[in-house]
DNA sequence: TAAGGTTACGGCGATCGTAACGATC
DNA sequence: GATCGTTACGATCGCCGTAACCTTA
């Protein structure tokens, strides 16, 4: 067994189990990594991967159970030079943020300015995806930390920690109806509405408030993205629910913006990266600047 | 980065640095390994051991980060071989157990026995040490499974279950004057006590039960061993406190044994393995053993 | 001076690349 | 026939062993 053996094993799950393109990615002809995945077959006596003719088609019970070592081990290895880099160097590196649209727009800007100024040597990289992809990012080591608001509780090698609390608002044009006077469940639901794309940004609060009140939102346009919400809300479409954060003082003057706090339970952005995976000094740091711009110092 | 490094970096710890010893260990000469660990060295950019002059003499900081995650290598290698060993023949293989003299001698013999009906094609080890050193053997891979009294539950890499308990008793001459009577912290102190070791078989327990009754026990022998406690005993030098399951109703016919379960607090012996340490199917079935002999079965 | 560690160099073998072949969609 | 994988063989580069040298208890 060697660390390449180990790597292609981690490559052959990224590329769907093809060897050719597994070969490409680790910068070897096709054949070596055929050889090295039957050596270390042979060495551990059994297959690792069914095979339809020639085919990898998935891995057996045996390659499932040793594909969880594989990744500790990966894990380790990325954790040993990012030791060692941290040690060298703590104040330069790559931090990789994994986060949506909405998250990098209205609230990370202030917290990565100020971690800025204080590590200006540390590039920073914004991965944007779908919260889905999000966890996947973490796991696959393309990010370090995700900040995100659904879909990372459940998942147990993730360290999560609660960053800030915020509720929706609905954003209409001026001289709309619901601008005036209380805003119901009922009230609201009389109107088309846009919103985030489910599994965004809070959507499934939205979702289920309306269902236990006992009424239908009539979505008529979901978006991953408060952007493209309020592009369609300004062109008449109708009232957008978003996020309250969301809402631009200056550049929203045309929208008027109304809390629904009392009609949707809170969300709860969190901030999450892989339990076992190392956070250099600035990595921790930068969490902390999160956290204090969240209100919530220490 | 390459296994062999990692390997030999474990091997470096468990030769205390000696990098001649660990090439010996390694089966190569000791200019290789000298060279490997520079190499590596220079890959990671900083020392991973302090040297004095050329000797190394300690971990760095670095260092010592390093070896945490080396260790996980190490771990997640072995058990590789071991899921797939597992996999290829569950009925064959090694099972070590880490346990001292009194369990090995007056509680494993019947559960192994029954083990070995079931699984005969399974070798069993049994490592015999001081309480303190067998959780050592636990993390050096030197044991799969540990049998033990003390000690092992603040070690939160180990998973530790409640196997049995049991208590003291004191065993003496037949005519001896504590054979009539009831038996009083206050009795028993005015006796030269034989008893274990420090560290070993429930001792401690000892130890609090006295001095919170405010006795003073005059222990003029302790050792490690039941039986060599009786053979002084039967010499007459003194009472011996065993361990109560270690009296031996055959072989013991002329020594008295009287219950303390009223004096000494019960003692608990428990099973452990390391928390990240893969135990083939067999080894799960040899702790079912433990705990069917011990009355808790499943 | 013995024990531990480093440096230089030649030889060997593991692993790679080329290339030709086999199978499957 | 394009994609994917295997097998054979020569070439290369990494790693080991020998050996001479350095340093400190």
């Amino acid at each position: 067994m060697n660390l390449s053996q180990i790597e292609l094993l981690r490559v052959l799950q990224e590329t769907g189990l093809n060897l050719s393109k597994a070969a490409e990615k680790m910068h070897v002809v096709q054949s070596a990594v055929s050889r090295q995945l039957q050596l270390f077959e042979d060495e551990l006596g059994s297959p690792l991967f069914v095979r339809k003719g020639k085919k990898l088609i998935a891995l057996t019970p045996l390659g499932q159970q040793i594909m969880a070592e594989v990744s500790r081990i990966n894990q380790a290895k990325l954790n040993i030079h990012n030791i060692a880099q941290d040690y060298i160097n703590s104040e330069r590196g790559i931090i990789r943020i994994a986060t949506t649209h909405t998250q990098a727009k209205y609230f990370l800007p202030q917290p990565i300015q100020r971690f800025r100024e204080k590590y200006p040597g540390v590039r920073i990289y914004i991965v944007q995806a779908s919260p889905e992809q999000l966890i996947v990012q973490l796991h696959e080591h393309k990010a370090d930390i995700a900040v995100c608001t659904e879909r990372v509780q459940d998942d147990h090698d993730l360290v999560t920690q609660e960053c800030y609390q915020w509720h929706h608002a609905v954003v209409m044009p001026t001289n709309h109806p619901l601008s005036e006077g209380d805003i119901s469940y009922e009230r609201l639901a009389r109107y088309p509405i846009l919103t985030y794309s489910f599994g965004f940004t809070g959507r499934s609060n939205i979702e289920s408030a309306f269902a236990v009140a006992g009424f239908h939102l009539d979505i008529i346009l979901a978006a991953a993205d408060t952007d493209v919400i309020k592009t369609y809300v300004r062109l008449g479409m109708g009232v957008g629910i978003i996020a309250a954060m969301a809402y631009d003082a200056l550049m929203d003057k045309d929208l008027i913006i109304r809390d629904l706090a009392h009609l949707i339970p809170k969300s709860t952005t969190k901030i999450a990266y892989l339990r076992q995976h190392y956070l250099p000094q600035y990595s921790r740091q930068f969490i902390q600047e999160l956290l204090l711009a969240a209100g919530k110092s220490q």
